[in-house]
DNA sequence: ACCTGAACACCGTTCAAGT
DNA sequence: ACCTGAACACCGTTCAAGT
């Protein structure tokens, strides 16, 4: 039969074609010929651009990450101080569509990580890139004074990570137990009695950027 | 063909099987076939026990949480005060075997529990439960005047339940970077400077149950 | 280069048949 | 009551064949 349609697909295209399936139908019925129906071509689509399913998956989790990394840096321009782990935690947190969306698919990739090791590595690499960043602000606050000098900013970098992934996680499973309000809550009452962090100065972070 | 063995199998054995195949292959190679073959079965044992495998597995995870919950309780008795919630914590995250076998489990599951109503709900009954064992300990230790009458109870569980969880799926991602006395010092950290917890009376909790 | 469409071993489900 | 073993539609993978 000839190819009727004609176009060529991407990488890219098949990878948010999986995202798609996986956000609707969930990761178990993301099948390679569900991915292929998404696109509306056939499985040779998805075949051609991967050797199998899993370099698939893994691509797929890769540009998310990517992604999220991206809004990240993108969100701490023109920010200081204090505000800018306020910034971080704003594009980790589970707020707006976009940030719930990342969440859902993490969480659905989460369990195949545990017995798929590259998987596994690209959940560690964002991991560790955003203790990286946490740690990093909070040396910096405690070189200017902002922060006390007796905190461990590798521990609290930890923490940190923690709080958010307990938040995101929590949410995707009880969205009604931790809306937006209560998440910035929990976060500025450890802020405030952890780090000694006085009030936002100037409402929520990232409310200037387009959310 | 004769049945040779002639054994019975009750849903309890078909469910650890379940467990036995998740933690050691993965949940996607825990087919119906390989939970038979675990039980050195065919499949008509699992297709008698359960009407699918959705319910398979959600019967399996309901053990699971039930079997936490059960220890999370008696590792209550008596303990008073704040050593309460650190009890609570120290059966909620991962430092021994069987907690950290409880995490894999836990996690392995999650991913689908994004497309499987049942599923999600259990997973929601076990925050719900833990949240309001922290939110009935703060209570208590703010009658007492231990706890700081300002703080929010249900805000605060909804933290400790968002950072042991945190704590829970960072160990499972990457198990070095959440080392068990880490786990303390991070939870620690957060009960000294948000409840003015003092330091702990008899070391760490639990040690007298036998983990 | 990029894709189609079929073949193959596997999967979950269903069910008649055994004991 | 409890299980076997086969049938069926589906899955991921592979690959010859098309353009």
């Amino acid at each position: 039969m000839a190819r009727v349609a004609g176009r060529t697909f991407t990488r890219e295209e098949v990878a948010e074609a999986a995202w798609r399936v996986i956000l609707r139908d969930g990761l178990h019925k993301a099948s390679v010929r569900a991915i292929a129906k998404e696109l509306d071509a056939t499985t040779g689509v998805v075949t051609y651009h991967f050797k199998d399913k899993a370099e698939l998956l893994l691509f797929a989790l890769d540009r998310l990450g990517a992604a999220i990394i991206r809004n990240m840096d993108a969100s701490l321009q023109g920010s200081t101080g204090l505000d800018r782990i306020r910034r971080i935690l704003a594009t980790t947190l589970p707020q707006g569509p976009r940030e719930i969306s990342g969440w859902r698919l993490w969480i659905s990739f989460v369990g195949l990580a545990m017995s798929n090791k590259r998987l596994r590595e690209e959940h560690q690499r964002r991991l560790e890139i955003l203790n990286d960043r946490f740690a990093t602000e909070l040396k910096a606050l405690q070189a200017t004074g902002d922060v006390p000098a007796d905190i461990d900013p590798g521990v609290e970098a930890d923490t940190l990570v923690a709080l958010s992934d307990g938040i995101g996680l929590g949410f995707v499973l009880r969205p009604k137990a931790y809306p937006p309000d209560k998440q910035w809550e929990i976060v500025e009452g450890y802020l405030r009695a952890r780090l000694g962090a006085g009030p936002r100065v100037s409402g929520r972070p990232g409310s200037g950027r387009g959310r």
